[in-house]
DNA sequence: CTTTTTCGTATCGAGTCGATACTAATCAGG
DNA sequence: CCTGATTAGTATCGACTCGATACGAAAAAG
């Protein structure tokens, strides 16, 4: 087995490009294409503070102008919905509608990721989601990008009780739910060796 | 941390992303799209067997028509060379020209990547690289996809001597840096566990 | 108060993609 | 050997994706 980085890369390059062929055929049906059910899987999991043309944006690595013109269609196909910012009225909010979850529910773009990674033991994926989760940390502290990430890891997480937590950020209570959303303001947790 | 298989997932898409975006601004300066990159990349690697536009569709995941016109765009830039196979004249063999080597050098496409992974050891590496290369197998074993590879880890391989190889499916002797690059009829070794 | 910055939308043009049709070469079967 | 089927790659078309740019509205900065 290789410890050369660039066969690690060569391998996630690989099965984005696979997946991204299983995402077309999933999303055939309705007439979506790749870039749209990303669109829909990113909001399915958005916490509050990320649910913006801005942070979808910064998520998918794509510019604001490309995300208008995606969610557009989106909008059109009424798959989500968009409101106005109760403080900041540049700012638009997203979330999926009914008839988003439905598609999401039906399409299962996941599936065969699922089905292909049936053979690999908890233990050996925990350990690659860990180096890769750290390639992207550090990609994104040489890049000044935003990490993403949940709640549970962030510096900003306070723990009020059991199922209440806060985030130190922005003052906001959170359910449990909602710490293991998405959050474009994540910041992780700094460790001491 | 994470075992869920779809947090994985998401980590393999959101760094092909990022890297895309990379390939997009190291192709830059010299007018070429991420997927002109990939090409140049492929055939850098590639072997005898390999070397052609069928098998950079099979590894790019898209479809004939795509990549000859991908082809057509590098050759007409002298980045690549396009001659006739000796046995099937249907068969178009590739090589990188000289200008194509000089580019990718040059480019430097994969230096974000082992930037980003200069925290990771080696042992963490290899452990991340084999469980997706599994999930990989998988994938194309579920799909009658082709896994490539190379010569030292596939069930064809033949050692006659320290630095000679024999391919068993083709019959071609084989030198040793050639069993390492990329091949489009690799099959993995069968483990007997 | 004025100027600058920010957020998202509209528009444009270049590039990517799959589907399809086609030609030349090879293979399979009688 | 001949004929029909299959294969490899190219040319073409149209739909779609992308970044760059301009713009209007809102917010921030000085």
């Amino acid at each position: 087995m290789d410890k050369n980085p660039l066969v690690l890369l060569e391998l996630v390059e690989r099965l984005a490009n696979l997946m991204r062929a299983e995402m077309r055929k999933a999303g055939a049906d309705e007439g979506l294409q790749p870039v749209h059910l990303h669109a829909l899987i990113y909001l399915s999991k958005a916490n509050r503070y990320s649910n913006t043309p801005q942070a979808l944006a910064a998520y998918l690595g794509l510019t604001k102008g490309t995300v208008s013109q995606t969610l557009l269609i989106l909008d059109r196909r009424g798959l989500i919905e968009r409101y106005q910012d109760d403080i900041d009225r540049r700012v638009v909010r997203l979330r999926l509608s009914t008839a988003g979850e439905q598609l999401l529910y039906e399409a299962q773009p996941a599936l065969a990721w699922q089905n292909a990674t049936r053979n690999i033991s908890p233990n050996r994926i925990r350990n690659a989601t860990s180096a890769l989760r750290e390639t992207l940390a550090t990609f994104q502290e040489d890049n000044e990008g935003a990490m993403f990430g949940e709640c549970t890891d962030c510096t900003h997480c306070q723990k009020l009780s059991q199922r209440i937590f806060r985030c130190g950020l922005k003052g906001d209570r959170l359910s449990g739910p909602e710490t293991r959303r998405l959050c474009w303001l994540f910041e992780a947790k700094r460790e001491s060796e």
